[in-house]
DNA sequence: TTCCCTAACTAAAACGTTTTGGAAACTTTG
DNA sequence: CAAAGTTTCCAAAACGTTTTAGTTAGGGAA
């Protein structure tokens, strides 16, 4: 055996192989049990014996093969993330902010995170493959819609999976969330209260719940106080971002008389300035402005601060929320874990922000509407 | 044998075990090898007997377990892509529309993206450690510096991997670039062809070797032209984009009587524009503006062509290049292969280009400055 | 018939771990 | 001193593939 030993560690730098447990076995004239177990830390290996190992270990550079370790444990310390690539288009920016999060989660618990991307309708098999081929613990989903197959798809698999947002049959599964039907309900009441008669609301692609949220939001406030529902005129940015926020902005200007806009998004707000500006309204001044901030690095929002009315979350919170919650849940069997990541109103300095505080409570069941009221109410914040 | 079988299969469904090929070699009393030889598509293996393995390969959905593949073949089809995470802002947005294009790669070749971020100074431990425990094929390498040390790490690994950017001593390995030095030379020549006089540049953070590359090509021109160097201010922002395209614009107006403006992101010269509109600075009339343009598709650059000069170029082919590449050189031993993606003007209504048909021919050797100019020559081209 | 060749198949080893089910040596207890 | 624990170690099986080194059966040539 010693022989051998020799002859295995003398034999190591050939051809770039990795250095194995085998060898540290040899090495140490240990065998390859008591070697594993020392560096999984379990109780039976001697006090000397886990330093020796554990020394070696590190100076031979040795690495436990994952790939072997995978096929052993069935557990691979990966999480996909599939994006959506329909049209040569792809990829909400926000996206990078989350991701930003997501990363970050992983790395503190050491998984890796395996992203990859296709047509909605291949999105499923690659699921599939995923699941089949044993290749993550779970997974992340991204932009739902109403009845979102994946979300099906990943329920009747029994997989670990977390979606970011959520839709109305919210309850059997992992969602981290901001609180969109109160933000939007809120910011609503707000802008009514501050004298507003006629908003318009660019919103998202309707097809997914994010957006549909925020609407009902909206017309849940204009219900509450009595006004139609025209009052708020709403703009659907079928395709999110690229260059909707000016063009909707000019349909918006030339439609209606309106003193007032909301935007769901802040690049789109940025975009949409570009239009006001030209038609000589000035936000603050002539006309009202709102918009969700997803605090997007890249896009600095100071110099609009004061003049603009923001809603401000954390996407990079979301994600590390998002990874951290999945993770827990692939280690230990949890029941599902929910989360609404807390929001904060940032007002323009000639809006009036105390009705907020005097909002009617806002109750538990709305059957159909997305957004559990009874977490909104006790986690979203105002600064 | 036989009664284990119907055992076997009897029993799939519990517990969602997967289909193994332990269930097909029972199923259909062949043995395990002829199944896998089978699938892997092995000359010797009867006609029948294969297309009645792949029947039912597929009617009990067997997918071959990756990590038992990965164990033996010692082949991952998996890269690792490294971000860098530094303070607490991260990523850089042009990141999303280089993963689009990376991703739709590694979609048609079956590979995976494992993607993940550190400090710079731990992403050499995230390196190693992929590397020991056997879990990529290759990386990507982003962003590079002047004498990368992922770049030395990875030489001496003798991992396959490719660079996204290059550094001077692109020699001994792959990359795939766009043609800095010839477009900011063509560029610059270009303005003061035009008349003018007094250049701002803002460029990217000049730690990096894309910045230097443009810096460098911008300097060549005017050392050609017999001009100071001073003709063009540099600004360096440091930290890419937030904000500082606003800011470094207010400064360069505030501090010379410049004539013209070179952004090197999109994203800064629409910031920078916010700036401008407030000195009644008006693109195209009374100053000239040109900008790099990476074709992010979130943000929209109509409203400003015919105002603004564009060099035009797309990270997402540069991603699908950087992939199909990277694999390639995963599969085969290639010797490295070295891309130049290839770049446009878009020229401002009120910018002559003439004069770019006229260039001086751009010649081999200039030794410390990044861009083999062979190539530049006859890739890069105009509209 | 015998020998060889080819086509079609397979048993067993290997990949590098973890886990199972002990065994040996040493300590304590009565 | 024997019995009963404890501590520390280990051989072998297992995970699910691919690969190596065949074997077997059948057909054709001599």
């Amino acid at each position: 055996m010693q022989q051998q030993d020799n002859f295995r560690v003398k034999k190591r730098k050939d051809n770039n192989r990795s250095v194995t447990i085998k060898d540290l076995s040899a090495q140490l004239n240990l065998s390859i049990t008591t070697i594993s177990r020392a560096l999984n830390n379990y109780p039976d290996v001697g006090k000397d014996t886990k330093r020796r190992i554990i020394k070696t270990a590190q100076e031979l550079g040795y690495r436990p093969n994952k790939n072997a370790q995978r096929l052993v444990t069935k557990r691979t310390q990966n999480i996909a993330w599939v994006q959506a690539d329909n049209d040569d288009k792809f990829v909400d920016p926000h996206f990078v902010e989350v991701m930003a999060g997501v990363l970050r989660g992983a790395r503190e618990k050491n998984y890796d995170i395996i992203l990859s991307s296709d047509t909605q309708q291949e999105q499923l098999n690659i699921y599939d493959r995923y699941v089949k081929d044993n290749s993550v613990d779970g997974f992340i989903v991204d932009l739902p819609q109403e009845n979102d197959q994946r979300i099906r798809y990943l329920l009747e698999a029994e997989k670990p999976f977390i979606v970011h947002s959520r839709d109305s049959l919210c309850e059997n599964y992992s969602w981290v969330d901001i609180d969109n039907v109160g933000n939007f309900y809120k910011l609503t009441h707000l802008f009514i209260a501050n004298g507003l008669k006629k908003i318009a609301f660019i919103n998202g692609d309707n097809k997914y719940t994010f957006a549909q949220a925020r609407q009902n939001g909206v017309e849940m406030a204009l219900r509450e106080l009595d006004l139609p529902l025209s009052t708020v005129k709403i703009y659907n940015a079928t395709h999110p971002m690229a260059n909707a926020g000016f063009q909707l902005t000019k349909r918006a200007l030339a439609e209606d008389n309106i003193d007032a806009i909301i935007y769901s998004s802040a690049l789109m707000a940025v975009e949409g300035n570009a239009a006001l500006i030209r038609e000589n309204r000035i936000a603050g001044k002539n006309i009202a402005i709102a918009s969700m901030d997803d605090m997007l690095n890249y896009l600095d929002l100071s110099q609009y601060e004061g003049s603009f009315t923001f809603i401000r979350s954390s996407l990079r919170d979301a994600g590390e929320k998002l990874i951290s919650s999945l993770i827990q849940q692939c280690e230990e069997k949890t029941p599902p874990l929910q989360t609404i990541i807390p929001s904060y109103f940032i007002l323009a300095d000639n809006i009036d922000g105390s009705i907020l505080e005097n909002l009617p409570k806002l109750i538990a069941d709305y059957p159909n509407i997305i957004g559990n009221m009874k977490n909104n109410a006790k986690e979203s914040s105002i600064i």
